[in-house]
DNA sequence: GATGAATGAGAATTCATTCAT
DNA sequence: AATGAATGAATTCTCATTCAT
């Protein structure tokens, strides 16, 4: 009789939002921006097509607040480097496993679409230009500059370096992300290779 | 004038159907499939919307004619790396190179889209059953192999060597081939690292 | 706490009732049959969206409510004309003036709405015809006829003069009924310029 | 079998352009920018939906093209004002009845309908302020004084008297525009009663 | 061969209305 | 009585494809 009260209003939205959200994060690294249609998206999340504007204003709100989760995810998964124990190469050793493991793999796919795509938002294009991957190469150039002082890694310029190792993740990720057998995720060990000094053993 | 003979006439659809495959392999390898209009081809083929029709039945045709055109070409440049003289590792620095250039990166592109992208038409799917990376781990086992023989390679399974070998190289193709430049190809000597041998100097 | 009795109950109702429709009025005046949604209603009227299905079954029952309650109202005004004293030009006058006011204008542009717009519920437009300029021509002609007699008012065919002066009233007070300064509601004198007899000083 | 030439294709551009155009001042006059359908105007226009859109980029860019063209005809029509013969009066009586003649009807209700709807898109706003009633008002204004000195017009504030001359006509064009015969358009000569001064005979 | 006007099916979004609580 | 989540039909707009010339 009575309407609901505002904790279990609260907890329904949340609940909806989350669904809604990782309905909308496989459709869209999956699809892209156009060709992912809504109705995926709300028929993937068990909801109805009104339902889905009832929580998120349009399809452009909808990607821009995942890039926006996407991109913090992605920040702090970077900054967990200097967590990690060990020397930098192992440090690195740790994060890089860390996001090859799979479940991390359509973050990765959203913001590649959000780089590359036509069709992105405007809001969606400025919070890429914030998040540039000179953002990213600035967190990690300490441990990078580290380990080259260490010798552990190749004496290339640190910046490009990381650049570099940044574009072959987001690449095997990228090209993974369809669960299509054909693309290997190579093992941390592997991609680690692409940066160590020369001497290794 | 007399009227243009049988010969002439081929030349001239042949030169269109050119001129279209053009406009269209860089249409769909930056757009995707579904995002890529038909419209936008033949603007960019410099011809009219209904001529396009008169070459390529549908656009699900103009794609699938693209993709076996890809597949063939990068058949036949991974069989070139044969051609190339010196050590395995030589040839396949060569190959590398090859492959990273710029020029060839739409047709990665356009696999990639193939691979992963849905709305595409069921024999096209067929088609990539028939290209699959296997086929290209055939091409480039016996290199790899007399590679490893030498030490030049890691001794990792082969077979699995080259899968992440190739996965690597179209996943830096695929997130850079948009001209973004935050996405960096790497150079030739440093994906080399991946496979080379431990003792690398 | 007693149950509330049935009369409170009905109290409730019936403010809650009126608190609806002097929001849906302004909704409707403001933005037209069509263009008025529900959930502006509701949330003028500080109600939730479903509560306010509990008291008017749909839009239409609730345009057709208050065009019922329009028409009444103008037709009480139109009436209270013989309320007024003096001579009959001082009697349309103090007419004109009241229905200026802007206080009014709402119901003015509501009955507009609902002879103009389409999407206008079979039963409303029933009413209208019942309702046809015709009645309030009816109700004006004594007072009209008399202010000829004394040379008050032109010598028009009377109909005609009532039909033009209230198209005219209409007129201005739906082109200013949206708070754009550009248009103008003209002072009651002037407006009776319209109507009077040629020898005015 | 040649494609049409340029003439021919620029004739049936132009006339399908017409034709819409026509089609859309009817919707949009009677029904407002939102509740005019785009497929009642295709269907109005005889043509379908998307040729629409081939011709117009959306409904906006069709309203707004409509709006300069009333906005430019308002204005010549008023400036045409000077090249009527006779005294100021005359002149005035010259131009009521050409804009109350029902041929131009559906340009002021457009107009009106931009001023006061919700929904208008915002390069229209632009425009409307661009040509306000006060643009309007400093055309006729001359002709008024003189008509002021002459004793012919009444001696109320000139742009005062204009403007709301102008909203009569307006209203009346305005509630008049749906064939809808209980509103009257008054005979110009009673119109004009308004603005006369007080001595006429 | 060549053109571009024309069509219509499909996708995003809005909103009246219903329903569980 | 009261709430707001949920639904689905209707509307705008896009684009592959066809067709008259």
């Amino acid at each position: 009789m009575a309407p609901l009260n505002d904790e279990q209003l609260h907890q329904i939205r949340d609940e909806r939002r989350e669904q809604i959200k990782t309905a909308a994060i496989q459709i869209f690294a999956k699809k892209g921006i156009i060709n992912a249609k809504m109705s995926m998206i709300a028929e993937t999340a068990g909801i109805s097509n009104g339902l889905l504007y009832h929580y998120f204003k349009s399809k452009d709100e909808l990607f821009l607040s995942l890039i926006q989760e996407a991109m913090a995810e992605t920040e702090a998964a970077l900054r967990s480097i200097y967590a990690f124990p060990g020397t930098p190469i192992e440090k690195i050793r740790a994060l890089t496993a860390e996001i090859l493991d799979e479940s991390g793999s359509p973050y990765f796919m959203l913001i590649h679409q959000a780089r590359t795509s036509d069709g992105v938002p405007e809001k969606v294009k400025q919070l890429l230009e914030k998040y540039s991957m000179k953002v990213f190469i600035d967190i990690l150039l300490p441990v990078f500059q580290e380990g080259q002082r260490a010798g552990e890694l190749a004496s290339d310029d640190p910046a490009e370096l990381i650049a570099c190792y940044l574009s072959v993740l987001s690449g095997v990720m990228v090209v993974h992300s369809n669960g299509i057998d054909d693309y290997r995720i190579p093992k941390a060990d592997m991609l680690l290779r692409l940066i160590e000094g020369a001497k290794r053993d």
